[in-house]
DNA sequence: CATGAATGAGTATTCATTCAT
DNA sequence: CATGAATGAATACTCATTCAT
């Protein structure tokens, strides 16, 4: 299975290991220059190589920054996704606590590398009109998997059976966005952690008093 | 009374009608084809002027954007404080509705021009490094506006004690950037109070059942 | 016989009032920045006018460096002919004087404003081929004036019978021309004194020790 | 020998030759032109390369005029010290000699290519502050050099014992600034030839009669 | 396959000049 | 007649992209 892969080993693999650290140069430098201000030459000089080079990998400046932001949607999606199915809860107490894992989960990449929210959140859609759809597409993806989330639990009967999926699907995912732009004035783990037992608490008790 | 001011009429009042009328047009030109692709020339030509004239107005192009966000803030920010001052309210019932007035007037400015979250939200942060610490500092602003409010409440009682203030109004924020995002794929009056109702719904009653 | 002149009086005054004003303040703006690097506008504000002003003086900008000249290069050939005609001495004595009246005549322009060999020397001939032919010209009558005096100085005698009048001439301009940019870095009068006698001593006694 | 330096051959040999072009075209553009005349395109079609090629080799266009400026100084000043170093000789005569063979190694200079005299005397000083001071400080480098080698024979003794070293070098380089704008207009090695030989005859005899 | 020299499309900006007020 | 608002020709410079070596 594996083995008719092989064959591209040795020079196919040194490829594909320069074609990754191409995008990592690219992220370091869009994240550091912002995208306009980069120049290929920027990226190709980070890495030791000639510009000339970068072409053998990516068709252009606008190509890249699709891979690199691929990987950056990549790397949340995972988060978001992995080991916590929207439909492998089914109490309140379990939800909240995958909520929190997933909360705790962005936390860490968000304060790990703070140039991924201000790359995905500020410098991205500034790129272009089709780079801001996506940005958009990908918050609106986002928000279809936070939305799946509800309605399990709608349907499940541990959320409101009046509750505005879709809405506060949306609501949810802006608050997530909050947090991650907080992450760039502030990107401490502890602060990550309150801000998202903030809105946990907003989530579950609301803001009124007694009730 | 205003006579004093006069002596700058016609050709004074021509300059800063043309001013005006420049920001306006760069408005237009950033929204529709973003900063970077937008030129001067864009502008000019779309009032019918020489671009040279521009330069009569503004600085440089930099110099312009400015402007135009400048207009944006302060469009967004007298619709969050008009008539809604953080004290002007003492229960949670009239603190509801009050929330609900800046929804809808939030609501309105985004929906009767949805150029306006997308040129703040979208396209100024990729402008420049100093743009995006506008931004940000824009947004923290409304932060601490939105957080004002919170305290209030909280003095008062009608809010819950040990509420996070400061986190909680940046997460309370990130709802409303989710809903101006909102406002671009569906820019209908009526989403934008769906939405509005959820964000509410979410604030005071959160998503929990029985609760 | 003035009379018919008279009823342009009041107005024509005052504009050739302001003519010549513009005139001044141009060579001020030339002198200080430069002719490529000043501006109508630069001209017009040193004198507190509206520089749509300038335009009903001057036809333009090239126009007005050429009026800027005409008055340097008068101001100096009136310094070298006035009251010492070519043919006003007869003995080398009486020309030694002279020349020496001259040199201080010549020296005293010089050091008053060095803006005025500045601008001449080095400014002028960058500006246009035109004016860089006007400045060759400029040196030519002066040459062609120094070489008068030569002529004469050997028609009478007391100049050498074989002197080369023409190229002579040309070089004791060129010794002039050094005088004025020397007053550049150093504009003393003593210094330029000590430079016109060892110019005097050089064409009189020559450089070589016994002779 | 030359082998350790022979790695750059190839390339970095056109590159070199390539760059000397350059430097010749802009020298031709120049002169030709002038220097605010003359753009960076002119320069390039006259190579016939594109005008992004010209960036590669110099900053702007104000880095190349210096480039050019800095080879005509060079070609000069060996002129004038190649062989001629200023404690050479030790007779008059012999000194005559040199001052000679100086002026005609000029006088070549100046015949070869008038318009290496125009663009050094006439063009360079119109471009720039930073350019004139270049001019200056260059005639100074020269009228020091002359003034060393004035030195030189009045302390050997076959020049003047009281001769104003400094300033009679001064002089004398006005005397050759005045024989290079000459072959501006005249360009004829004869003609060259006359004026060095007037300008040695005024050094050495004076212009006075019997004596 | 890597390289970097060559390229030129694209654009912000200046400033002399005009002309309506 | 003075003014200065409007104008647009003119140009230096950048940088993504190509391709010969």
């Amino acid at each position: 299975m594996t083995s008719d892969s092989r064959p591209l080993s040795r020079a196919e693999r040194k490829k594909q290991e320069l074609r990754g650290e191409i995008i990592n140069a690219a992220f370091d430098c869009f994240a550091d220059l912002g995208y306009h201000a980069a120049g290929i030459s920027d990226i190709a000089a980070r890495l030791g190589i000639g510009h000339g080079t970068f072409y053998r990998y990516f068709q252009n400046k606008r190509d890249i920054v699709d891979h690199v932001i691929d990987d950056l949607v990549t790397r949340i999606m995972t988060a978001l996704t992995a080991e916590n199915a929207p439909d492998a809860v089914s109490t309140l107490d379990a939800y909240r606590a995958q909520t929190e894992r997933i909360g705790d989960s962005l936390a860490r990449i968000f304060a790990d590398d703070p140039r991924v929210p201000r790359l995905l959140l500020l410098e991205a859609a500034g790129i272009d009109k089709a780079m801001a759809d996506r940005v958009l597409e990908f918050l609106n993806t986002a928000t279809a998997l936070t939305a799946a989330y509800l309605s399990h639990g709608v349907e499940l009967g541990y959320l409101r059976p009046d509750l505005d999926v879709e809405n506060t699907a949306r609501a949810i995912n802006g608050m997530i966005m909050a947090g991650a732009l907080a992450s760039l004035d502030a990107p401490t783990a502890d602060q990550q952690r309150q801000f998202s037992e903030a809105v946990r608490r907003l989530m579950y008790d609301g803001i009124a008093a007694h009730l």
